[in-house]
DNA sequence: ATTCGAGTCAAACACTGTTCGAGACTGGTA
DNA sequence: TACCAGTCTCGAACAGTGTTTGACTCGAAT
């Protein structure tokens, strides 16, 4: 056998139109669909948010992904270089969806809640997001962006060119800690059932799980557990978030208000 | 070659005291020093902990943690029975590390700026055990004494029950928030060079880097990121928790002054 | 017609967490 | 002394991971 599997450079393999190739050999070529039109970066990034929004981070490997995309998994190598280069394609992605209001001087400080809220309705649309972001300094183009116009607002505020830099990335921070905790509990749904990100039903419960626990400790060691289990079954992630913002945005703006 | 390598399930292999094992069969039984005395779930949690601040998060494997215990990988489940579970102890170890003052009613806005800022100094002792705490609901014993006399400052500072209790979660978040950035930039240390968590050049250097790749930007399209480019260089990060957590209790304190 | 680079991808590598089953050792009972 | 249940260890295997290599196919330009 001069030839045969080992295809030689000039003998097509399976190109030849005339002679047909054996039988025994099954198909070498065409497996099924081969060399579709070529997989595009933004089709990968695409594809990358819809299986992480269905199946969570943890279920988001290269070899899946490229299943999805009827492509092999090194091929993805070709077009983001490494699964932590799509994951910083895929969290520009995600801040190119926010948008921030044109500054007002009069309301800088409802339009900076109104950033944090949206942040945080971003990452409820997508609760692997803030996981994904953690150690990635956004400097993509939407970050690039975003971040300019949430300056516009601060400095339109009135606030010291420092305090604006730092108020910016500490609002940042402080809505990132936040969201962590909200999303980090129950991530990876599993598959089958995909309840929108967080429903309130099974919160509730833990919630009053937790007070239940607490509630039960020694009072004699724990007086001041005890008191306030009942405040820890304060479940409503709303009204903890404003809480939050309100707490954040009234010191930055006592602050912004004394040299 | 009747038999050989494959061990009838009958002859004993090497445990017939008559028959010495046969040399060209590399002693299939005590491989250097077997069953030495067992290993504790405490000296796991030690190792671990050690091993993390060695080598960092993405370093702490089964496998080579029962290494460095002189173990198989196998039998660390039977003590932690997980990686998770094991990581559920380590934090619970990290949090006894802290330590709370006794509450002075007077002092409570600075007795918890003390507490913000001790949890930080361990996040820095321990870089990787803001990434262990995501997603875990600290409930050990340690974690619980922990809680307890937070929550006795804040009473003792007059809060109602529902601020002392939500007080205490957004301050460990806001705290969180800022920590994961700080500690995610420069992750995974490379084993040799083990500068202590994060060194000061380095950090400056990247600062640096970011101001003058912010200051390159085209001023049009970007007026407010060109303008304060030197704002995003302050690199220390002492200077920027002391401004956040000034930020959250003012903004707290004043939350606390009115009903 | 030949070359060339863009793009694809099966196979392999060195890992990972976890499970299984077979043992080894201990203390207590018959 | 013999047995036995319980504690503890651990090699081997399983199913998966991110990534690299090298061979391969094309469409287009030379």
């Amino acid at each position: 056998m001069p030839d045969g599997a080992t295809a030689s450079p000039d003998a097509a393999p399976s190109g030849d139109p005339d002679i047909p190739s054996p039988p025994w050999q099954r198909t070498p070529e065409r497996p099924s669909r081969r060399r579709r039109d070529p997989i595009s970066r933004d089709a990968i990034v695409s594809a990358a948010i819809d299986l992480l929004d269905r199946e969570g981070l943890a279920a988001l490997s290269m070899r899946k992904l490229a299943d999805e995309l009827g492509a092999g998994a090194a091929s993805l190598y070709w077009h983001v270089g490494s699964k932590d280069g799509l994951l910083d394609l895929v969290m520009d992605e995600i801040i190119g969806e926010g948008n921030v209001p044109d500054p007002d001087p009069e309301r800088w400080q409802e339009q900076l809640k109104q950033v944090a809220r949206d942040q945080r309705a971003a990452s409820l649309r997508h609760p692997w997001i803030v996981r994904v972001s953690i150690g990635r300094i956004p400097m993509g183009p939407n970050a690039l962006r975003y971040s300019e116009r949430i300056l516009a607002i601060l400095r339109a505020g009135g606030l010291p060119p420092r305090l604006a830099v730092q108020g910016y990335l500490l609002l940042i921070a402080t809505v990132n800690g936040f969201t962590i905790d909200e999303t980090g509990v129950d991530d990876v749904p599993d598959p089958a059932a995909n309840v929108p990100p967080t429903d309130p039903d099974s919160r509730q419960q833990a919630a009053d799980m937790a007070r239940d626990y607490i509630a039960s400790l020694p009072a004699t060691q724990f007086p001041n557990m005890t008191a306030l289990a009942d405040e820890f079954a304060l479940a409503d992630p709303d009204e903890r978030f404003d809480l939050l913002i309100d707490i954040f945005v009234d010191g930055l703006s006592r602050r912004a208000a004394q040299p």
